[in-house]
DNA sequence: AGGCGATGAATGCATTTTCATGCTAATCGG
DNA sequence: CCGATTAGCATGAAAATGCATTCATCGCCT
């Protein structure tokens, strides 16, 4: 365990504040699952495009940046990693020549199905591990979520 | 404004999804923030590590790290570039030699109590744009806030 | 005391991300 | 229909990050 601050538990401005709490239970629920792509192999930005393009017909690379809460440029980068490996595709717009539409490949398909399946998973462990969840205040709540999920790695 | 794609609204897996609905949740109201970082030539992992050293005499740099939602490679680099910047700097703790304290310098404090003003004002805002933020069940409010923060830039 | 696993921080290299910019296609105004 | 503007995506150099590893120190245990 890391050495604790000299500075009085629970005194902090960060463990106050809105945007932190929300990041740091954010980071700390999704640390569990992405454990999980780890061990297949597939990065967290590989894994949002996934699961972003299940049960689509192509979305568009601006759409998935925004989506997967990733700037243009990197989408367009993620998606090079991606074609290379077989994940997804690239083909033209119909209608407008500018426009890139981005789909699963049959490889993608599979993988994604496998993974949102996993997801689905984890988050139900998540909701029965929180039960507050679906009730209390968010800050509150988050703070609570971010105890529990802190400390006791077992349940 | 990007073109939504062919995909029918709201059946995508990751808009019910919890752990998505957080770290977007999350990502929307922060970037409210960061823009105004940005205009103080401020990065985000800058302003975490000042956020966390207020009215702290000195953390470790595994402890920023976790603090920070960083690793600790990542956050060694960061203090080498914030120690240069002026921003804090490293002493040897006392008791054991292998752990490295950091703190504030005088520029430090001075950047980090004008950050965390405005910091406190903007949650005050997000607060008041978000009533309920007190008192639903997370996933719809979070839901609600998404919706929010996404379309009406303009209360 | 002396060895040993564990902890805290730093480093090096490969990969990824960022920021600014460029290019092409579509849209708007006259 | 033409020029100007905007939208969508790609690119390139610089910066930041991740991962494995290394180095130093500490605590424990005999």
């Amino acid at each position: 365990m890391s050495q604790p601050p000299a500075n009085p538990p629970g005194s902090r401005f960060v463990d106050d504040y809105l945007l932190y709490l929300l990041a740091r239970a954010s980071h700390l629920i999704s640390a569990e699952f992405h454990d999980q792509l780890r061990r297949r192999g597939i990065s967290v930005p590989v894994w949002r495009v996934l699961a972003s393009l299940v049960g689509s017909s192509g979305e568009t690379v601006t759409g998935l940046a925004e989506t997967c809460l990733l700037q243009q440029p990197t989408m367009t980068k993620l998606l090079d990693r991606m074609v290379r490996d077989g994940f997804v595709k690239r083909t033209q717009d119909a209608k407008d020549r500018r426009v890139v539409r981005v789909a699963l490949t049959t490889r993608g398909e599979v993988t994604a199905a496998d993974l949102v399946q996993a997801a689905k998973q984890h988050e139900a462990e998540v909701m029965a591990r929180h039960p507050e969840a679906e009730a209390l205040a968010i800050k509150t709540l988050l703070r609570a979520i971010i105890a529990r999920q802190t400390r006791p790695r077992r349940g």
